[in-house]
DNA sequence: TCCAACTGATTGCAATATGCAACTTGTTGT
DNA sequence: ACAACAAGTTGCATATTGCAATCAGTTGGA
């Protein structure tokens, strides 16, 4: 049934995620914590088009990325929510991050939670995805969260407070 | 000059990589060590068109991720190398690699080197590195060969050796 | 010299994907 | 009843991809 142009992983998930769309969607849900069509829709900063949201959205629940729930306090609304697949990508987020941060222009407010999830290594990343595993698919709480650390220095820095040391 | 979509780290990286071909030849020019327009075209599994991968060369010099040399055996042939943003992509690769091994159909042969890069940890990828930077940015040689044992493994695994323990 | 094989491409064309604006169907609160 | 909102879909112009054929310069051998 599968099409795929080979075995290999780096191929095998570029297959999947190789567009410029699907990991800004998954970032969004991630990060901005977005779980609505029309929070994806309109307050990404990259502008997103309805009709390629909403095929995107398509595959990757079709991939097993993302899952849809209704929403109880609106019938029409959806809640999408990351699978295990998704959350396991944080380790290739940060990457992304750090790569970005080194070898392009980013900005300062929007690098400044790659900047920490880069320096707060694999223990923070883990602490990140259990508390994904929390928010999305119903495990425990974890302690601290580490989506409000991210979220405050986010602020901060919007803020004008730039006291948090450069890499 | 720049028409970027936002100065997200992410988003940034994804401009330059977010299409299904780029990490593909950067792919094989880091781990096949395929440095030819024709080794690049014919070699690879997953068959590119000549038109498609004469555009992404063209696009990966621009970006800064190639550079290309002349080649003294022949006038016409040009050697591309990775240039040291180019080899800074190692960590994100191998998290690709990481991350399709878990959740897309691989096949053994060509995953086994991902696992062994996994596996090898921070040390092994920056020991990668700097074999990159002796190869293709002069550097000097390291004592071992982190591509040899990739290769190594690989040929075991294709000869039908499954005695390297499975994660 | 002549010519076949090889070099890194380019061209033409059909199919697919993207970007944008308008529209549709149904839901909710007042 | 009705305006605002939800999640999309539709139409259409443009851009990108995939595929086969082609091209011009280079090289080595007969």
């Amino acid at each position: 049934m599968d099409q795929h142009r080979s075995g290999c992983p780096i191929n095998l998930t570029l297959e999947i995620l190789g567009d410029g769309w699907s990991l800004i969607v998954i970032r969004d849900v991630m990060f901005g914590n977005r779980r609505h069509f029309r929070e994806l829709l309109g307050q990404s900063e990259e502008g997103i088009a309805s009709n390629i949201l909403s095929a995107r959205l398509k595959r990757l629940l079709a991939e097993g990325l993302l899952v849809k729930h209704p929403d109880p306090t609106h019938r029409q609304k959806s809640i999408y929510s990351l699978t295990e697949a998704a959350i396991q990508l944080v380790p290739l987020l940060v990457q992304m991050g750090a790569w970005g941060r080194r070898h392009t222009p980013v900005s300062r407010e929007l690098s400044i939670r790659a900047q920490l999830l880069e320096e707060g290594g694999p223990q923070m990343w883990a602490d990140f995805m259990d508390e994904l595993r929390h928010i999305h698919l119903g495990a425990p709480a974890p302690e601290k969260s580490v989506l409000a650390e991210l979220q405050d220095a986010y602020l901060r820095v919007v803020a004008g407070q730039t006291d948090v040391g450069t890499t």
